[in-house]
DNA sequence: GAGCACTGC
């Protein structure tokens, strides 16, 4: 196969944008130098983007969420989860008059926006990247951070020709000709959802357009789950890995799409191992979904690992196609038939970061929480002020520990030296409490940040100038053999490194102290090991299974799991009847398939449907609440925890875990006149609880749709009694593997491989005895824990094993 | 006696 294009842009050195940034280039053809080519490929409607000197651009020193475009800052911080998504007043069309004057001022901001845009370092290459896409389907892109590829590339490539809706004609499954319209919108795929639409809200600005369902002209929109916004204009579509695969299910030929941008690729979560496979399938394949309508991929990612990448579209192209239509032409054949775009281009963007020095820990360190303290401490008597401190840790334990030592030894500090401030940030902190790192410190004082990896891709503090990095993480591994998954402190790898230490540089110059030493970094792994490999494989096995890949060890992985991962997926799929002993989905399976639940869980829904409308309104309940993690506050010391004892006594049940959500659930959703009221005095978590709302409402309406649930809303009967015994019976439907029995010297063992487990410190039955006992997660980190936990009977264990 | 980080029509 030749390698027709590899290109390096040489750019500019890291803090010389300004000096030798490129003759600002074009946009979307509104300037002079414009390519004669492109012309054309213009729709006259596009929004105008003028050029020429404008107000300076006003960039607000906001927190900014990662996967933003990197200079770009939204306009409000983090949001509180979902912003707004709760007050559902989605796609009100504006009156005429409105949207023309909102279209006047939005051009205006695109206008200012522009000069912003130009600066980036991708801006320049605008003319070559949409030569490559047009002369070949798969682009591949480093860009690395500050480059603007997120934001940008949608924008280059909306108004080339090939990016139009274009009709053709399908061959439908009876043989007749249909003819179709595909292409002409741009999906971009991100990893977060929070990624998924502030990148919109940018662009949407940039281009001077409405954002999405805001008005029927919108040309830029976004798609995650609870929170859709498009219109029927939309043209460039943020959404994220798993949207896309779900619309994938319903569409395997991307009709609506003339291009997919799949970005942040490096990070390698699950789905975005998938979207490739399919996506590669697509464009080597005959395309016959799509009247043979090209189908252009970008994949980008911020690291320069393009090798694997480039291998494995190469390897699509030079097998015999998927589809059987083209297999007797063979590979040289195809490659001849279709020329250039048989082709992968590649190119590297450099970002626009300040330098960082690293400093290196001289001798190994043993524990790092107390080199962290020493080194904070170094660096806040010897450098200048301003300059934050962002100490990578590898969980709450640490973060907590190391805030009290910090808190202790400032206390000792000389007065006449600027005071510090310390702020921990972990996931299940509440939300006020993250909060609190994106304010400015108080004058005269330094913020400590001590963060577990949360910050180095979710969330972006500003102000850093120094990165503490302990070289560890807490990282989830499923283990096949043993079905449970681990949580173990592991090294990170060079590039989660790399990237730890690039939030030093992000506003100036900064430095970064490795508590490891050079010889330990260099023997780090390069990258990450992708998410494929660390997990439970079920879940994606029956996303293939559902869109007809019948061949499993066929598929293009990206990076192949190995076969007994992929076996026991396969094993597990089939106990829950998912799929039918030739291993070919079942109806069951194609059911559990669409609903947004891992496999068990969905088989568990399914099976209440079995045990009635009152026993599937509460299973979905109970599945809500487990859907999302905690809904209960954590209660560290001992006051408050007999403070929630007391406030949520009316919750607990002694049958369990399932049965305390639900009438957490239940006690929720049937108050109605301040939930976050209620929330807080019975300790439990009020945001925790509005997902647990949302999951519900989406799980409900699916029902409805299928209809497992009756049509008409009403519950049942608010106050009649749940039923626990069939309840705790549809679990086991999904569960039956996941049973241990209580044994003469009062432990649990797993009634499948007879393994301790004990119920973990957060269960309603911690400490509690109980003939057999059914969790929902089996994970060690000391030891072996059972999360999610109820009582059952063995008779009931029994019987859900034998089916 | 304890909770890395994401995510789904």
């Amino acid at each position: 196969m030749p390698e027709k294009v590899h290109t390096f842009f040489a750019d500019s050195d890291d803090e010389r944008v300004e000096k030798t940034a490129p003759p600002p280039a074009d946009d979307g053809g509104r300037k002079k130098k414009r390519n004669k080519k492109r012309k054309r490929d213009e729709p006259a409607d596009h929004p105008h983007v003028p050029e020429g000197p404008q107000d300076p651009i006003e960039v607000p020193e906001k927190p900014v969420l990662e996967s933003q475009p990197e200079n770009v800052s939204p306009a409000a911080p983090v949001p509180e989860s979902k912003p707004k998504s709760r007050p559902q007043t989605k796609s009100k069309a504006k009156p005429l008059n409105e949207t023309k004057t909102n279209f006047s001022s939005l051009r205006e901001k695109a206008k200012a926006l522009y000069e912003t845009r130009r600066k980036l370092p991708i801006f320049a290459h605008a003319d070559d990247i949409r030569q490559k896409l047009r002369d070949d389907d798969v682009m591949l892109l480093v860009g690395e951070t500050g480059s603007g590829k997120s934001t940008q590339i949608p924008q280059f490539l909306v108004n080339e020709f090939w990016c139009r809706p274009t009709p053709t004609k399908i061959t439908q499954d009876d043989g007749t000709q249909k003819e179709i319209s595909v292409g002409g919108c741009i999906a971009i795929t991100q990893p977060r959802r929070v990624a998924a639409i502030s990148l919109a809200r940018r662009v949407a600005e940039e281009m001077g357009t409405p954002l999405g369902s805001s008005s029927p002209a919108s040309k830029v929109g976004y798609s995650v789950r609870f929170d859709t916004s498009t219109s029927p204009s939309t043209r460039i579509k943020f959404l994220t890995e798993g949207m896309l695969l779900q619309e994938m299910l319903h569409d395997p030929w991307l009709t609506r799409y003339s291009a997919v941008v799949v970005d942040e690729v490096h990070e390698r979560g699950v789905n975005v191992d998938l979207v490739l496979g399919f996506l590669r399938n697509l464009v080597s394949g005959t395309k016959e979904g799509r009247g043979s309508v090209p189908l252009k991929v970008a994949v980008m990612s911020a690291t320069a690992d393009m090798e694997s990448l480039l291998g494995f579209f190469r390897e699509g192209y030079s097998l015999p196609s998927q589809e059987q239509k083209t297999k007797s032409n063979g590979s040289e054949a195809m490659q001849s038939k279709d020329g250039d775009s048989r082709d992968i281009s590649v190119c590297h963007i450099k970002g626009r970061q300040f330098p960082v020095k690293t400093i290196y820990s001289p001798e190994p360190v043993h524990d790092f929480v107390d080199a962290a303290l020493k080194v904070i401490f170094q660096i806040h008597y010897k450098e200048p002020m301003p300059g934050d401190i962002l100490v990578f840790l590898t969980g709450q334990e640490t973060v907590e520990a190391l805030e009290h030592l910090v808190n202790e030894y400032a206390m000792g500090m000389d007065p006449a030296l600027p005071r510090i401030q310390v702020l921990p940030l972990f996931a299940a902190l509440p939300q006020a409490a993250q909060q609190r790192v994106f304010a400015p410190a108080p004058p005269r004082t330094r913020k400590v940040v001590l963060s577990t990896n949360i910050a180095e891709t979710s969330v972006t503090v500003s102000g850093m100038r120094y990165v503490v990095d302990c070289g560890k993480a807490k990282v989830k591994q499923f283990r096949t053999r043993l079905g449970l998954d681990s949580l173990l402190v592991k090294p990170i790898s060079k590039s989660a490194a790399i990237q730890r230490k690039g939030r030093a540089g992000r506003e100036a110059p900064g430095q970064c102290f490795r508590l490891y030493t050079e010889k330990d970094y260099l023997a780090l792994d390069e990258t990450n090991t992708p998410e494929i490999l660390r997990c439970d494989l079920s879940q994606a096995l029956l996303n293939m299974k559902a869109r007809g890949v019948d061949d499993i060890v066929r598929f293009p992985f990206l990076t192949r799991p190995p076969r007994e991962a992929l076996e026991k997926a396969l094993l597990q799929l089939l106990n829950i009847e998912a799929l039918d002993e030739s291993g070919s989905i079942s109806d069951v399976g194609l059911h559990i398939a669409k609903l947004p639940l891992t496999p068990t869980l969905g088989r568990v829904l399914l099976a209440a449907a079995d045990n009635g409308v009152e026993c599937l309104s509460d299973v979905i309940d109970i599945i809500s609440c487990l859907s999302v993690e905690n809904i209960f506050l954590n209660t560290n010391s001992e006051e408050k925890k007999e403070a929630a004892e007391t406030a949520r006594r009316d919750l607990f049940r002694r049958e369990g875990d399932h049965l305390t959500m639900l009438a957490t659930a239940q006690a929720y959703a049937t108050e109605n006149t301040d939930r976050k009221a209620w929330a807080e005095r019975h300790l439990v978590s009020h945001r925790a609880m509005q997902s647990v709302m949302d999951v519900r409402k989406q799980l409900r309406m699916q029902c409805r749709q299928s209809k497992l649930l009756p049509s008409d809303d009403r519950r049942t009967n608010a106050s009649r009694e749940p039923s626990p015994v069939l309840i705790l019976q549809s679990f086991l439907r999904g569960f039956a593997t996941n049973t241990a029995r209580l044994v003469p010297d009062g432990s649990y063992r797993t009634v499948v491989g007879n393994q301790t487990v004990a119920i973990h410190p957060s269960s309603v039955l911690f400490s509690k005895k109980v003939e057999a006992i059914m969790y929902n997660e089996f994970v060690f980190t000391n030891r072996s824990y059972a999360r999610g936990v109820s009582a059952v009977q063995m008779d009931w264990v029994g019987e859900a094993l034998a089916g």
